[in-house]
DNA sequence: GGCCATGCTGGAAGCGCTTCCAGAGTGAAG
DNA sequence: CTTCACTCTGGAAGCGCTTCCAGCATGGCC
């Protein structure tokens, strides 16, 4: 069939200098004379060799994998902008790493989710891994993880800040400015749909549109609080139930775009206008909020640059950095579109 | 710090027999007693021993890899719901298979994209690769690749059938069907945005409306048709060119559903009711099928399971299955939501 | 009882790399 | 001329597994 693939030692023998020398040379390693070190790149061009990444890592007792876990279903194909912008965050700065992406999803419901998680870094011997919320505001988690290898947290909550590194913006903030927008507008009366009730992160949203509404001078016990769980779906029950009160709020914020996703599809099926008869917003812009019909007012959260930092904050720990944990905020933005208006307009 | 993790030799000393006879029973081989069998089981247990992956994969000479890739960049957020699906599908089979899934995105417009994914089923030693459009329908790409691994192609054209194993919907009768539920409506007057001329899939889904057309007495070349590449913008960019025409088509079919969102998105801006004023279809019933309004009629295609079957294939290749490359359609179905209606309607 | 087929077992040889360590060469310092 | 501190270099010992092959029982059969 096809000829045996070059080994190190072909290159070494090629090149007439030992095996330890390629090795160096292949590696960045010191001690070569630049001339030597021509000699062996020249021979491993000519014999077309390319290292055997799976002896590398038995040898080197490090096998360059690092772990990405979302909590969600095979079977679903749950916020697919969201993950997909993670992994593909985390995709582009393995490949500048050398290191090598495992994503792995993980049922939500699953009693043994931990076990799961903690099996598969122990069995594939992972040297880093990135936690999504839910996981990420686990600490018993966290900490059970972080003792087998390098682990960073997508948005962790205040509880698991302190146990490894982390990425996040700053939602409290977050859902301060989206309430701020709609309050700037002249909206009085809002309610909010809530993500699930694990995920901490989302849940800081709502202190800060608390603050925001405070700070207007309202009562934040009058928004209306409903509990969803970032689902298309339940923003579709809940804005259901709230368009169908006596006096509806003016603006639904939502948790996440898939969510307001789901709050815009009812409106446009009570044939409401949207901004003008309720105005929804978003979190995260994702390409969703581009998509849905009007254009989804929404915080931007740069998911890939989060995802990239939390592996590239794995890399700094495996190459020897050793401080205490730390938590890197990146920018978040509003971006008003056209889901938002003045409330009551013509 | 932590002690030395359990090898294999210390299963074999724990439990009493050889190193081989450990491998043996772990690989589930033949030709050890159940009693030996047990013990050794009971030891692995209560060693909390697990297999090195990487030198399992040195000593076999097999890495269990397999390569999913798509041609896409990884700085946009293409289709996000099309590569998430066959993604997670391929997972769910590897996982089952007890195989790797790598995946690996490679700009469309690269010049050496060809040299990219074979340098990497290369340097990772991958034993499988699945392509999606349009590197499956690359003869060249998939002949090279073959000769180095397994090869499952992901809705290959006619053109690549016979090199390697393939999946995929009947593209051909998937257009045909969505053009006569909207023949049967009552439209005359059909326009079709195209997706990337590279992808051949999907551009027999046009044949197969010109088909249908046919079959109603039609002349197929009034149907207007418009070079998109599957993206919003293109669904936007062409539909208010359409729309904006003096006798604007009737129907507007989508060669996906990105597409098809953009339409639809036209359609709300100029004020136009769908499906009332116009109808607009989709292709692949990706979830953003029911996140659009009105939900979109659109053809669903079981993304999930051609990625699964697509890994399936390759370890039946693996395992030595050895006949010629087989293609193995799966159902596709139209599925009529609310995007779709009796033209000039009320 | 002798013989062979069959089932089970383990020793030993790698898989292709990294890394420890000893050795050779070189130039500056004594 | 010797000594010492470097810079280079390569031999050899693994990393933890799979697999070839030889060896030893065992049992059926003539």
């Amino acid at each position: 069939m096809h000829a045996r693939r070059p080994t190190i030692d072909d290159v070494a023998r090629h090149s007439g200098v030992g095996r330890t020398t390629v090795s160096r040379v292949l590696n960045d390693g010191p001690n070569v004379r630049p001339e030597v070190r021509d000699r062996v790149w020249a021979s491993v061009r000519s014999l077309n060799y390319t290292v055997n990444p799976q002896a590398r890592s038995l040898a080197s007792g490090s096998s360059g994998l690092i772990a990405l876990v979302f909590a969600s279903d095979l079977e679903a194909q749950p916020n697919s902008f969201y993950t997909s912008a993670l992994e593909l965050g985390a995709l582009r700065e393995c490949l500048v790493q050398g290191r090598h992406l495992l994503t792995h999803h993980v049922a939500q419901d699953s009693p043994d989710r931990k076990r799961q998680v903690l099996d598969l870094i122990r069995a594939q011997r992972c040297q880093g891994l990135v936690l999504t919320p839910p996981f990420s505001d686990d600490p018993e988690l966290v900490k059970a993880a972080a003792v087998q290898c390098a682990v960073a947290l997508i948005s962790p909550s205040p509880a698991t800040r302190g146990l490894a590194d982390g990425v996040g913006v700053d939602d409290e903030a977050g859902g301060y400015d989206v309430a701020r927008h709609l309050l700037a507008l002249g909206h009085r009366d809002l309610a909010y749909i809530t993500g699930l009730e694990s995920h901490r992160s989302a849940a800081r949203r709502l202190e800060g549109l608390r603050r925001a509404v405070k700070s207007h001078g309202l009562d934040p016990a009058s928004v209306r609080v409903l509990a969803g769980d970032f689902t298309f779906r339940s923003g579709v029950e809940h804005t259901r139930r709230l368009l169908g009160e006596r006096t509806p709020p003016t603006a639904i914020l939502c948790a996440n775009d898939d969510t307001a996703a789901g709050a815009l599809s009812v409106a446009h099926g009570l044939h409401l206008s949207v901004p003008d008869d309720i105005s929804i917003t978003g979190f995260d812009d994702t390409p969703m909020s581009e998509i849905v019909w009007p254009p989804l007012t929404t915080v931007h959260q740069p998911l890939k640059d989060m995802a990239g930092a939390a592996v590239n904050a794995i890399a700094r720990r495996l190459a020897g950095e050793d401080e205490g944990p730390r938590f890197e905020t990146l920018p978040h933005t509003v971006i008003a579109r056209e889901s938002s208006g003045p409330p009551g307009a013509p």
